[in-house]
DNA sequence: GTTTTGAATTTTGAATGCAAAATTCAATTT
DNA sequence: AAATTGAATTTTGCATTCAAAATTCAAAAC
């Protein structure tokens, strides 16, 4: 009847602790991921390991060679290129659905994750949050769940990358003026502003993290 | 020294086996996956078996119910409709991509798919099979294995719907004509009107499929 | 006649066991 | 000293076993 209490299965959760070793680099690309030091770690036997490991496969976080093991994805700078277009198409799309639709609710809900975002400039961590809450927000807002799935993967691919843009000097304000730009463009409901916006936020990422 | 004959795993295998079965319909959307029964068929234990139906989970061609059991997906009209928007949107940027390089080679090799194409027009099975070349030489041309990826995984779920575009009458006629445009757009190198042609060409395969 | 209860059965999720492949490392050869 | 061999060890992939949860189904209560 309810399938929302539901348990998660064991391997879904594995699989968040191990995704957050991960982006914590306490587990780097190109590490080989011990099954059985994981799994006297957590307590549990290879078998859910095993299953929560072939889940950041299929994200892109782990990379499987047959009979030699699995390892921590290595993001080429070719690959990270990739990644950043794929998401400049996506979330510049969506942005341009966003500014369409008009909606009044989800506008007000935006502008205030930015200016949420604005307050927690000189806090690295608090504004990476928020960061991804204004995109993820946005995606929602878009209405596609597939687009909705797939901009989550491949921003976790992208967080595989230690020259994350964020970190860089200045990449902060640079963000926050291309986030005015972006709520500009979808304030007057302009879809192809938007859309550039967006575009131009995403492209400016990829140049600040290679 | 060699990974390219690498054996297979099992659980690859066994995926291939069961996506061919949902395809074919022998398991259609809504049904149980029997695992004792088909581990019994393929003569092998649950554990790979159960790899392979979480890899399809991962592409969506599953769906898993926590504690009850994996269940061929269901593709609602809604889920249908974003999977053909989200593919337009892919597919057309590449196509747009691949007009802007403007390399001979690769518009040679779909010229050739485009002709094999018409000469299928009356066997279904075929065109079905040459269409699907089509797509996936232009996406491979594109060169972005994410989006490469995430094309073959959405157009994976838009097999799974019963009403597939190309069974409607006069479809494959139509779909020829389009497939025209967006050779002639390709040709002369224009990357908005291929990108456009490929939309339209998309958006076409969604009216028909609904 | 319909609904409720609960024991028997089936099914799922996880642990354990086992054989084959890969890796390591020391002994041997060049 | 460097390279090669091969036995010991580790690791992977798959099978089997086991416990807990879900389902089924028949008997009892309303």
């Amino acid at each position: 009847m309810n399938a929302l209490l539901s348990p998660r299965p064991l391997y879904e959760e594995v699989a968040e602790r191990l995704r957050e070793r991960i982006f914590n680099r306490e587990l780097s690309p190109g590490d080989w991921v011990d099954e059985s030091l994981l799994t006297a770690q957590y307590g549990i036997s290879r078998t859910p390991l095993r299953e929560a490991v072939k889940l950041l496969a299929s994200e892109g976080l782990i990379t499987m060679k047959p009979r030699r093991g699995a390892y921590v994805t290595e993001v080429s700078e070719q690959d990270l290129r990739e990644v950043f277009e794929l998401l400049a198409l996506l979330e510049s799309d969506a942005a341009g659905v966003v500014a369409a639709k008009r909606d009044a609710n989800v506008i007000t809900h935006l502008e205030q994750l930015h200016l949420q975002l604005i307050a927690a400039s000189a806090e690295r961590e608090t504004f990476f949050t928020i960061n991804e809450q204004f995109h993820t927000t946005l995606l929602k807002a878009a209405g596609n769940r597939w687009r909705e799935q797939t901009v989550a993967d491949l921003r976790k691919v992208m967080k595989l990358n230690r020259h994350h843009s964020l970190f860089k000097t200045g990449r902060v304000e640079e963000s926050l003026k291309e986030h005015s730009a972006i709520m500009d463009a979808l304030r007057s409901g302009n879809a192809a502003e938007s859309a550039l916006a967006m575009k131009h936020h995403m492209m400016q990422g990829l140049e600040a993290a290679v």
